[in-house]
Parts: structure tokens; C-alpha cells; sequence
DNA sequence: GACAAAAACAACCATTAGTTGTATTATGCG
DNA sequence: CGCATAATACAACTAATGGTTGTTTTTGTC
């Protein structure tokens, strides 16, 4: 699964590749693998694992990075604030540690509860 | 092959999931796997493909980069793990987090800003 | 055109990625 | 406490694929 993804990998390890002047049985032997096998990962028919990816990056003497590029999400961490908190999640802590009630506080719990329960029966 | 660095990365990735309080049920089934098979992945017993990694940095907000290098992420995650939530706190957001409907979550925000409000007044 | 070297294609086997099912260990809750 | 239920761990199995070798095709270059 995720077919494409899998395949510019490839594409970019062979890029690499050629740029070195490499053929495939010598980076094949390099990371110990059959040439017959290096092809299927640059043709995208065989998933490529981390270890099996930093082999390749070592083989070839550049950061793990550099295969990975164009793959970097770009909106990651987007509405990820300190601790891992959305920002919602932080208004919400927030406003809940601005109620100093505590039978308040129990009672809004309850409440969350009691949503939730019912969200599940859906 | 390579079996540390395997186990390396799905410590991390526990370690992430565990920041962001996700069950090993919730991110499997973000990324469409058994919770099962991502046992496997954080314990190291089957390899983790690059796409794989991907999806699962993706659930978990994070770059691809922070599950890759491993020492430093580590340190990054166990902050993350730590912050200082009371239990009621903790409590309140694994329950906001259960609700899946934007609209129920917003309406909740008003209502804590609406109780802040009248409290404040007293 | 000939000849190697490099790359592609194919068929096969061994390993494992991924599944479901069960057991165990927390974590509430009355 | 004691019971339920969520969360994690463990086991057995199967389908998929990682990896092999063998053969064909392409790519030079002399």
C-alpha cells in the first residue's frame, strides 16, 4: 500500500545512484543485497525499510534525509503547540484551571462523561 | 537485520503515541492496522517501511525526522510524557479527546468561557 | 556487428508483515 | 473490595513480499 510514495523513494534512491556513478551491483554489494533485489526497491516493487534505507544512505555517503526528500509532510506539527497540546486542547486546560469550584469542576467532567457516552452509542 | 535500530524507532514511536495519549488501538487504527501489528513495530519484532513511518508520523503530528534520530528525539518525547497535569486535568482532556464532533467541542469551549465569565463576576 | 556490462524480467523460496483469538494486566467505578 | 472494561501482551496462523538465482533484453564501445 501507498504505491506511490514507495516508488519516488526508489526513483530518488537510482538518482543518487547515477549521480555516483554507480551501478547497481556494486551499491547492491555494498548493503549486501543482490542487484536483482536493489532494482525492485528503485522500481517501487519491494517496500524499503528504515535499516535497509540508512544501509543505502551510508552506501552512498549521504544523509538519510536526502532519500526521504519531497516525502516530509509539510503541515506537520502545524497546530501543535509546547506539550503536545492542540491549540483547542490548551484553551479548553486553560479555561478548566480558571474555575477554582471544584464541584464545578466534578460536574463538567460528568458532563464530558455523559457526551461521550453518548457519542459512542452512535 | 539491523535489529537495534528497529527496536530504537518503535521506542520512539511509543513514546510519542504515550505523549499524545493515544491507545495502541486508537493510532492503529488511524493508520489501518491491527493494534496488534503495531505492538510489533514498538517492540521491534517486524520491520518498519517507510511509508509505514510516514503515516504513522503523520497520526502522531510529529516530522518523519523526530521518529528518525534517535537519541535526541527520545529526550524530546519523555518532556512531552511529563508535563505536569493534574489528574482531573488529564482526565478532562482524554475525555475532550474522545469527542470526535468539532461542533460538540466548540459548544463546550463557550460553555467553560460562559461559567469563567459568571464566576468572575462574583 | 560483436562482446561485455548493465539493467530488466521471471520464477521460485523463506521470511515476515499482518491478521484474529486469547490471556494478562491495569484502571476505573459502585 | 470486587467487578467490569479498557489497554497491552502473547500465540498461532496465513498471505504477502523480501530476497534469491536464472534468463532475457538493452546499452554502450571497439
Amino acid at each position: 500500500m501507498v504505491k506511490g510514495f514507495r516508488k519516488n523513494i526508489g526513483e530518488t534512491i537510482k538518482k543518487y545512484r547515477l549521480a555516483t556513478h554507480m551501478s547497481q551491483m556494486e551499491l547492491a554489494g555494498k548493503i549486501g543485497i543482490s542487484y536483482q533485489q536493489l532494482q525492485k526497491y528503485e522500481k517501487g516493487i519491494n517496500n524499503i525499510s528504515i535499516s535497509r534505507l540508512k544501509q543505502i544512505s551510508e552506501a552512498l555517503k549521504i544523509p538519510i534525509s536526502s532519500l526521504l526528500e519531497g516525502q516530509e509532510t509539510e503541515r506537520v506539527a502545524e497546530d501543535i503547540s509546547e506539550y503536545g497540546l492542540s491549540k483547542e486542547e490548551k484553551t479548553l486546560l486553560d479555561l478548566f484551571r480558571k474555575i477554582d469550584n471544584k464541584d464545578i469542576r466534578r460536574g463538567l467532567i460528568l458532563e464530558l462523561k455523559g457526551i461521550v457516552e453518548i457519542l459512542k452509542k452512535k
